[in-house]
DNA sequence: CGTCTTTGACCCGCGC
DNA sequence: GCGCGGGTCAAAGACG
């Protein structure tokens, strides 16, 4: 505003902002360009992915015919119940999983009702099953209405009531719901406030167990169990068990719902004929050595083994290898060492691991931006602006934006240690399960491929990636992965190439998409 | 002083 | 029936 002294430099510096107005206003457009690209390309997929989903329940339905009532699988009805579904890739037991690359493959092996993921719609209506999955609750908890209590929010409209007649099916089968997770402090910070009661040393395990239960309402059912993995202290083993009857904390929704989701579809898959069900969202690479079956045993044993009621167990593993190196030893096989666990009780895994370095975070995926068919509290988390941005974001931003080259071995461990490290990231992990399992409850096909697709569960993106271009984020960050986009597109519209992957939407990496990103994370107030 | 954590005791189911 | 182990209770202590 004070009077020029060297005029000029004032029209240099006029001319400058001029041009960075132009530039701006180019970048804007091709931001636009780029979104009608990927819109169209994004219908282009769901059309594919609906003829195909077609083809694939249209096989399931013959298939169920072809067996009638799902009632048989004599020779594994003396096997634990276990889904597995493997987000990474770390199969070990090929013949066993079931791989979305070679989807039709699978399909035309009959793997049928197995690989439903939950969202075989006849026993995936509804998801009311979370709230009942207790029949301690009901004894326990006051005779309380709310003892078929959800995970709603305050503005949830999710409307949960107690399906009798799964309960009934099961009346003694509780879902429990372990996330392993890295985590340096004491217990994994999922947003929820918990009171502890007990802890106890459990045995096999030098790490004592911590016994908390929920203290957001004083009637909430909902326990949670933490005990480190004596095999690396590092890790977090978090398991859940009920159903919070009272509305949860904006940044507790995403674990709790991911939880009760997870139980849910375990319980789901459970109560179809399917006591193997089994999936792989990898690329199907086999890492069949330096399976640690101990650990294995670990892993996946339900904590609680001296139970009187049978559970079901499964588990989210959002752990990673060291932060320096993404060793593949741990997350090799452990979709398959669910198998060799000598457990009465059903089992699940959910693994997050990708040993190798080609997954993409594409947590901001539609799943978060499709508020106008969501039915879960989930999808309204992310709807309120957030001033801080996530760290991994910003990590993961700048490597973009200034127009580096990030190694997949830097990738990896940025997202790594996102996952690991960074409990809104790990929220927004359990938010897309959850979203995902969700909508699959409500049998709408095609929000679950946009779910799975967009939401993150596509983390794991494998071959495909490799396939598009070894570094789809080096584009001066800014639709940098229009081409991996196209290339998904055009292989998904190849016969006999199924991806359960979508192109993540929202990832161009202009700031304005960033910080639209950031409304989509879910704060992480820890305490309430 | 209220809340939360700690910790030993207790309960209960399961296996032998 | 007994021992073991997991899970819970509740009194005592710690903390703000």
């Amino acid at each position: 505003m004070s009077s020029p002294s060297n005029p000029p430099e004032i029209e240099e510096k006029r001319v400058t902002q001029e041009d960075k107005v132009k530039s701006a206003k180019t970048e804007m457009g091709e931001v636009k360009e780029e979104n009608e690209r990927l819109k169209k390309t994004l219908e282009r997929v769901e059309k594919d992915y609906q003829s195909l989903q077609l083809r694939f329940f249209d096989i399931l339905h013959k298939d169920v015919l072809k067996k009638g009532v799902i009632t048989s699988h004599d020779d594994q009805s003396e096997e634990p119940e276990f889904v597995s579904l493997c987000l990474g890739r770390s199969p070990t037991e090929p013949k066993k999983e079931a791989r979305i690359g070679d989807f039709e493959k699978l399909t035309e092996e009959n793997v049928g009702p197995n690989l439903t993921l939950g969202l075989d719609s006849k026993h995936l209506l509804e998801m009311e099953i979370v709230s009942d999955l207790s029949p301690r609750n009901s004894s326990e908890e006051p005779k309380e209405t709310e003892t078929e209590g959800t995970l709603s929010t305050n503005q949830s409209a999710k409307v949960i009531n107690v399906n009798t007649d799964i309960s009934d099916q099961m009346p003694a089968k509780r879902a429990r719901v372990s996330v392993r997770a890295r985590c340096d402090t004491p217990t994994m910070n999922d947003g929820c406030q918990w009171r502890k009661y007990g802890q106890k040393i459990a045995k096999g395990n030098p790490c004592p167990r911590a016994y908390y239960r929920c203290t957001v309402a004083p009637t909430c059912p909902v326990r949670k169990q933490v005990q480190r993995c004596s095999q690396d202290l590092s890790i977090l083993i978090t398991t859940y068990e009920g159903t919070h009857n009272h509305p949860l904390p904006v940044s507790a929704t995403a674990m709790a719902s991911t939880t009760s989701a997870a139980a849910s579809m375990l319980l789901s898959g459970s109560s179809t004929s399917s006591s193997h069900i089994s999936a792989s969202f990898g690329n199907g690479l086999s890492f069949s050595d330096q399976y640690n079956e101990s650990r294995a045993k670990q892993i996946f044993s339900p904590p609680n083994h001296a139970s009187p009621h049978m559970f079901s167990t499964i588990t989210l593993d959002l752990t990673s290898s060291a932060p320096s190196s993404l060793s593949t030893q741990f997350h090799r096989g452990l979709t398959s060492t669910v198998a060799p666990v000598s457990n009465p009780r059903s089992s699940a895994s959910l693994s997050f691991c990708s040993p190798d370095h080609n997954f993409i975070p594409s947590i901001w995926g539609k799943g978060f931006h499709d508020n106008a068919t969501t039915t879960t509290a989930i999808d309204k988390i992310p709807t309120r602006p957030i001033t801080q941005p996530n760290n991994f974001q910003q990590h993961f931003y700048q490597q973009c934006t200034t127009n580096q080259t990030p190694s997949r071995e830097a990738l990896a461990e940025t997202i790594t240690k996102a996952i690991s490290t960074d409990p809104s990231f790990r929220s927004v992990i359990a938010a897309a399960v959850s979203s995902i399992v969700e909508r699959g409850s409500n049998g709408d096909k095609q929000e679950v491929t946009e779910n799975v697709l967009g939401s993150g569960l596509n983390l794991k993106l494998g071959e495909h990636l490799q396939l598009a271009s070894p570094s789809p984020l080096n584009q001066n960050g800014k639709g940098c992965l229009t081409g991996y986009l196209k290339s998904l597109a055009s292989k998904s519209s190849e016969a006999g190439n199924f991806i359960l992957l979508q192109p993540p939407l929202p990832f161009s990496f202009s700031k304005n998409v960033t910080n639209q990103m950031n409304r989509y994370v879910p704060e992480m107030d820890t305490h309430h």
